[in-house]
DNA sequence: TATGAATGAGCCTTCATTCAT
DNA sequence: CATGAATGAAGGCTCATTCAT
C-alpha cells in the first residue's frame, strides 16, 4: 500500500507540474524532485515518461468522474444544475485542475491512447446526460422538441468553454456568474415553459 | 517583397507543424525543412525560435481577426449570426487552424507576451461584441433585462467550447449542427419574444 | 572521494586541452573525450562550460601557490632566490602550465570574476614579497635607498617576462640561463655591496 | 589606392576587436560591421578570417618594428635607453596594441605561419639589439663580461613581462615607473661603473 | 528499492564561407 | 565590388533512460 502511496505522490505533483508549465515544460526530474525523489526512483514506479502521463490522465478523468453524481432522487433539471454547480464549484476551487485538463485534451489530438481515454469518459459522461434528458422529456420537465443529442451536444460545448476560462484566472466572482449565465441559458432552451 | 514572401511560407509551415504535433514538438529544423530551406535560413528570418513562435501568434490572431465583419447594415442579431456563421465555415474549412489556436492558447497561461497578444485581440472583440449588444437592446430587438456584459461573457464562451471541439476530428455535418444549435440557445436567451 | 578524483581528471585534461588549443579550441567535448568520458558526463560533474573554466582557473592558482616558501629559515635574498629556483622548476618540468596560465592571463582581461581571481592572487603575493623586501633591508642585505614597492614590481614584471617565454619552446637550458640571468640583475639592483 | 584603405580599415577595426575581445570573441562579421561594411564585402579584401588574422598581424609587427631607431648617432646605451622609452610611449598611448599583441603571442604558440612572422620580428630585434650591445662594449660602455646573447635574452624578458603589464590596467604613472626601474635594473647589470 | 553516474539522441544557435544577383 | 540569402559544420546544453552498486 505504500507502493499505492508513493504512486499517488508522484501523479499529484506530476499533475501541478503540468499545470505550471504545460506538457511542454514537462520533465520527469522535475517531477521527481517534487515529489522528493531521485528521477531515477521515479522510474521504478513508472517505466518511463509516458506510462506517467497516462498515469496523470487517469488520474485527471478519475477525479473528473470522481465527484457528480448526487444524492437523493433529483429531478432531472436538478441533476442538470447540480453539474453545473459541481463545475463552478470545482474551478473555484481547483482551477489548476482545468489547466493540466486542456493540456491533456490537446494532447488528446496527437497521443491515440489518451484520446481513447478521453473518448471514454466522454462517452460515459454522454450517456449519462442523454438518461438524464430523456428522463426529463419524459416526466415532461423538458420540451419534447428538441433531439436529445443535440441537447447533449449543446451542454458538452458549454462546459469546454467554461472549462477554457480557466485559463484566464478571472476571479472566483465572474466565473460563478458565468457558469450560472450558462446554466440560465440553456434552462431558457430546454424546459417547458408554462 | 520576397522577403515578406518568405516569411509568410515560413510562418504556414509553423502553424502546420504546431497543429500537427503541438508546441511540444515544435522543432525549429523541422519548420525550416517543410518550408524547402536549411534551417539555419530560417534564423535568418527569424532571429530565434521564440521570434518564430509570435510571429505565429500574430499571424493566427490577425487571421482570426480577420474575415469576419460582413458587408451591408445588418440587424444586431443578424451581425451575431453572422459571427456564428463564420466560426462555422472556419471550422470546416481549416480545423487545424483551431488546433493551432488552442495550443496558443494554453501558451499563453504562461507565457505573458503572447497573453498580452491575445488579451487585446480578445477585448477588441469584447467590445464589438459589446457594442452589437447594446445597439440590439437599443433597438428593441434583445430583451433589455439582461446585462450586457453577461450577454458577450456567455458569447465568448460558447465560441471557445466550439472552438475546442475541433479537437474531436467530427465530421462537418456535426459540427454545424453545434454551432448552429449554440446561436438556437442564444437567440432564445436574448431576442425578444414576441 | 571518487567524485573529487573524477573532478580532477576533468580539469587536468582542461589545462592540457587549454594549453594545446587556447581557450579558443577550447572544447568541453574534447576535454571529456580526453577524460574517457562522454560529454553530458562531464556537465554532470560542471554544470556548464563555465563553471569548467573557473575550475581551471582555481586550480591553476592553487598550483601556483602550492609550492614556492621553502622551509629552514632563509636570508631574505635566499628567499628570493628560491622564488626564482622555484619558477625554472616549474618552467622545465610543466611548460605547458604556464601556456595555459597565459592564457588565463588573458581572459581575465576581460572576464571579471577571473580577473578577481588573478587579482587575489597577485596580490598575496605582492604581499609576501613586500615583507621579505622589508626584512632584507631591516638587515642591511638589500639596499635602503629603493622604494620596496617598486622592487616587488620589478620582479613581479621579470616573472611575467619569463613566463611568457614559455611559449618559445626553448631548451630547457636556455630558460635556466634566462632565469639565472633575471636573479642576477635583480641582486646587482637589490644587494648592498660591499 | 582605395583598396589599399579599405583594407586598412578592416585591419584596424580587426585589431580593435581582438584587443576588446579576444581571439576567442573575434568574429568576421563583427569586424565588418565596425569597418561599415557587410560581412560579404569584407571577403572580397580577405580570402577568409585566417587571411585576415595574419593581416592583423603583419600590421601589428610592423607597428611594431616602426617606430624606434631614432635618429642622430646616440650612444649604445642611449640607444637602449630609446627602446625603453619608446615602449613606455605606447604603452601608454596604446594599450590596446598590446592587449592584441599578446593575443597574438598566444596564438602563435599554435599557428606555425604567425609563429614564424613573430620569429622573423624577434630576430631582427635580436639582431639590431645584439649588434648594440656589442658596440657598446667595444667603446667600453658596457661591462665586457657578460655573453652578449645573455644580454639580449635578458632585454627581452624584461620587454615581455612589461607588455603583459598593459593588460592591467594601471595607471600610467605606475606604468612609468615600473619602465624606469627595469631600464634602471638594465644599468646596473651592464654598464660600467667606474 | 534507491540512487548517483553515465550516455546518446537531439535541440537551438552561431559562424565562416559560398553564391546569385 | 557589394550584398542579402543560403548553408553545413559544429558547439553548448538538455533530457529521458539505463546501469551498477
Amino acid at each position: 500500500m505504500d507502493n499505492s502511496n508513493r504512486r499517488q505522490a508522484i501523479v499529484s505533483a506530476a499533475i501541478s507540474l503540468i499545470a505550471e508549465r504545460g506538457l511542454e515544460g514537462f520533465r520527469v526530474r522535475m517531477v521527481a524532485t517534487s515529489a522528493g525523489m531521485n528521477h531515477a526512483t521515479l522510474l521504478h514506479y513508472f517505466p518511463n515518461k509516458q506510462a506517467l502521463v497516462e498515469a496523470v490522465v487517469d488520474q485527471l478523468l478519475e477525479q473528473l468522474r470522481g465527484e457528480g453524481r448526487q444524492h437523493g432522487d433529483p429531478s432531472p433539471w436538478e441533476a442538470l444544475s447540480h453539474e453545473f454547480e459541481d463545475l463552478k464549484r470545482r474551478l473555484d476551487r481547483d482551477p489548476s485542475f482545468f489547466v493540466a485538463l486542456n493540456e491533456i485534451q490537446l494532447r488528446a489530438y496527437r497521443d491515440p491512447r489518451i484520446a481513447r481515454s478521453l473518448q471514454h469518459l466522454y462517452e460515459s459522461w454522454r450517456h449519462y446526460l442523454t438518461s438524464v434528458i430523456e428522463r426529463g422529456i419524459a416526466v415532461g420537465q423538458f420540451r419534447p422538441d428538441r433531439a436529445v443529442a443535440e441537447i447533449v451536444d449543446v451542454i458538452m460545448v458549454q462546459f469546454r468553454g467554461l472549462g477554457l476560462n480557466a485559463l484566464d484566472q478571472v476571479d472566483s466572482k465572474r466565473m460563478e456568474t458565468a457558469v450560472a449565465a450558462q446554466l440560465n441559458l440553456l434552462g431558457g432552451w430546454i424546459l417547458r415553459q408554462d
